[in-house]
DNA sequence: GCCATAGTTCCGAAATGCGGAAGTCTGTTT
DNA sequence: AAACAGACTTCCGCATTTCGGAACTATGGC
């Protein structure tokens, strides 16, 4: 989905600062790349010259948000990409909120809203089920991608370098007999999600529970979030699963538009 | 000090990229507010024309990286920022490595690498020290700010509020009967950090444990990471602790200097 | 339903960023 | 040890891109 060398670059809004793009675009192929990359491999990668990708870099460089080994001289993200992250997050919530109502008031489960967050799966918000017995999930809580529905969304719809890269840190530990523990598995999982655009949680994270969760969107077509319910699996059975699936994948999809969309 | 409005623009160095600087600008300014702000908000706080801001926050926005709320049409830091975030720290490991060591030798007490993400303390690196009785931290660990000396260190460096916005999520739990729960008090001791140029924890996450961080900047000045050892109380006493004061401030020193000279 | 405020678009001017080529540096080969 | 190859960095003139003020449009309060 994302290649990284990728060629639009304006926006359809007519407007788009070029440089701006460029520098955007080098981001991405570092965040994607598991080690350090050198001017001569980043230029060729997102169609510049190496003297303007230097130029970007240097400033990219200057300002943190690149690394520059000094042995090697090459390049790496820079922490201060972590810095800006730490506020991200809390802005989706309130946007989130009608829409994670509704998936509750359909589903009378506990809905959620999550991003990836480094290795793990982070709850943003979370809207619980108007019953006695229920899921709750702290916000700020995380849990590893490979054993939740919306971890899995979310890796679904990553590029697969970064896939990797996430599983290389998080591991595939195992929580219950059903959690996916072989890499190989879970990424025939994560291209079935691709196809049918919902992911489930079959009691691979807790015995007794399940989760139903699909992908939220941003304008440029990238995996921002994911909205999930949650719930006992004697209730989230294969049927109720079946009948939740359009709800949740039209209101993600609201979401999703809601988000790009002028109004 | 990252006064949200500061003027510096070009790099010692020579070239800077404006239109990339300025987007930077509005990112971080971004980072460091709470709420959402509109572009009459941000085009004066950074120096810029409304319509330039405008420009920009389109371009940011189609990228994924700032969340345009079409109802009050004020926009926010969006999720893509988390995104590249999740690959930023493990670069870094790599390059503090010969520090650590240093560090470790001449304290013979374990030695760490963490940075700020979100509203965690996450451990990048360590390495144990030499001897039968040591602190060991997990690579990703995540622990609360306010109880850590690296913690307190990272946060002592972030704008005031960057300070709140962590503080607010992480809250200030208790671990022991040092542990630091008030918000004054804490932001007192960030004084006295920027103060001293180090920050010590002592017993203030775990009873007998003590330690000792100091900060790492990049090339603009901003943190980037605290590096730090620890130990058991009983060898890290009020003069051991004083001892080796100067050395971490020195490692972490030339630290910096490896990140932002040139060679 | 009007007015004020804030957000968005437009347009000509010129500054800024572009990219090819020249200049260094590092580390490898003979 | 010296020369070479490959990669990183810097330079410079040209023109593309970005700038910012002003006009325009939408929104929400009165």
């Amino acid at each position: 989905m994302a290649d990284t060398a990728s060629r639009k670059s304006s926006n359809p809004n007519g407007s788009g600062v070029q440089s701006l793009e460029r520098a955007l675009d080098i981001l991405e192929l570092l965040g994607n790349s598991p080690g350090e990359l050198g001017v001569t491999e980043i230029g060729p990668s997102v169609g510049l010259a190496n003297g303007t990708a230097h130029r970007l870099l240097s400033t990219l460089t200057y300002r943190g948000y690149v690394l520059r080994n000094p042995r090697s001289r090459k390049y790496a993200l820079g922490p201060k990409t972590l810095y800006l992250a730490s506020s991200a997050g809390e802005q989706l919530g309130p946007l989130a909120r009608p829409f994670l109502e509704e998936l509750m008031k359909v589903s009378r489960e506990s809905s959620n809203l999550a991003v990836l967050d480094r290795e793990s799966v982070v709850y943003l918000d979370q809207v619980p089920a108007d019953r006695m017995v229920r899921m709750f999930t702290e916000p700020g809580n995380r849990v590893t991608p490979h054993s939740s529905g919306t971890g899995k969304v979310l890796l679904a719809y990553q590029p697969e370098t970064v896939v990797d890269s996430v599983i290389r840190r998080s591991g595939l530990p195992r929580y219950t007999s059903h959690t996916i523990t072989d890499l190989g598995r879970l990424k025939e999982k994560l291209a079935a999600i691709r196809e049918q655009g919902y992911g489930i949680d079959s009691e691979e994270m807790e015995e007794g529970v399940r989760c139903l969760a699909a992908p939220v969107f941003g304008p440029d077509g990238n995996i921002l979030a994911g909205i999930s319910v949650s719930g006992p699996a004697g209730r989230l059975d294969e049927g109720r699963l079946e009948e939740l699936i359009p709800h949740i994948k039209r209101i993600a999809g609201d979401f999703s538009e809601s988000l790009g969309g002028s109004d």
